[in-house]
DNA sequence: GTTTTTTTGTTGCAAATGCAACTAAATCAA
DNA sequence: TTGATTTAGTTGCATTTGCAACAAAAAAAC
């Protein structure tokens, strides 16, 4: 049976449902999680392309991003070279949020991995990058309004 | 880096997304699909067992189980034997819909496996599994009030 | 240098999501 | 067999989600 993406929906359901529970303590809201994190790795990603990082609708991110700076853990700030696009930093606040997320993601990671050598680990991570390559196209073109055939 | 779960993250984000919109033009709205493929393959399968096989919140299942039902395309059935339990099973109309949704769910998976032997979809499957067996405990426990230590 | 297309961002809705809080049946404990 | 706990299901409410539809800047085409 080739349940590969069965599998793979009901692990990043159960693991985005752990972490918006426990990071709900720390004032973050569902999803919010997700995007504070790019942010500090990333300091000045735009929107869009922080929506197409994490394969999230693009009104979606505007809306969580826009609340991440109400609540004051990130700004947008203009780039002096494009009047269009807006350059996401963290605040030191949000900053103060990225190592506490990213241990609960550790954690998570060491829970997923029990048992896996380091060589299974490896191999797992690297099926899944091409998996995610081979199906980010797919993805881009159906946004759009591609229809695919099958 | 142990990137894993991000990458789990985004293959499923791309791929809920893309069935989503595809399944739109079948009158399914967002995540039907998850729950009828899911009391098709399983008829009897109750409200309960569901949620927790597809790792979603208990209320969420049950206000998409009854739209399904609404919509005409499974019916809830009293159990002789035990009065508080309703068995879930799809009319023919959403039978019907059964093998559309599969091939849609085939085809991802084709395009999600490209360029992978055999052995290596094997395996990918049989790491999957692993780490969701591993996650499906604090899932569980983190849903019913539990606080992880980390 | 103007027109067309793409990129980036926003807002209006309608719908899904999920935590609390609540029933009621079933099971367990005494 | 009575009382406590667990299981299964529901509803209220606030929030997130995402498709349309729009605006404006930037880039590409001509």
């Amino acid at each position: 049976m080739r349940d590969q993406l069965r599998e793979i929906g009901m692990i990043a359901r159960a693991l985005d449902s752990i972490s918006n529970i426990e990071f709900k303590e720390l004032e973050l809201t569902k999803g919010q999680y997700l995007y504070l994190v790019r942010i500090c790795e990333e300091p000045g990603i735009i929107q869009e392309k922080l929506a197409e990082l994490i394969k999230v609708d693009r009104t979606t991110a505007a809306r969580a991003i826009q609340k991440l700076e109400t609540n004051g853990l990130i700004t947008k700030q203009d780039d002096p070279y494009n009047k269009k696009i807006k350059r996401l930093v963290p605040t030191e606040q949000g900053q103060a949020l990225y190592p506490v997320i990213i241990r609960e993601h550790e954690h998570s990671t060491d829970v997923a991995l029990a048992g896996l050598s380091d060589q299974e680990a490896e191999q797992l991570l690297r099926l899944l990058k091409r998996v995610r390559h081979n199906i980010e196209g797919d993805w881009d073109a159906v946004k759009k309004g591609k229809k695919r055939d099958y």
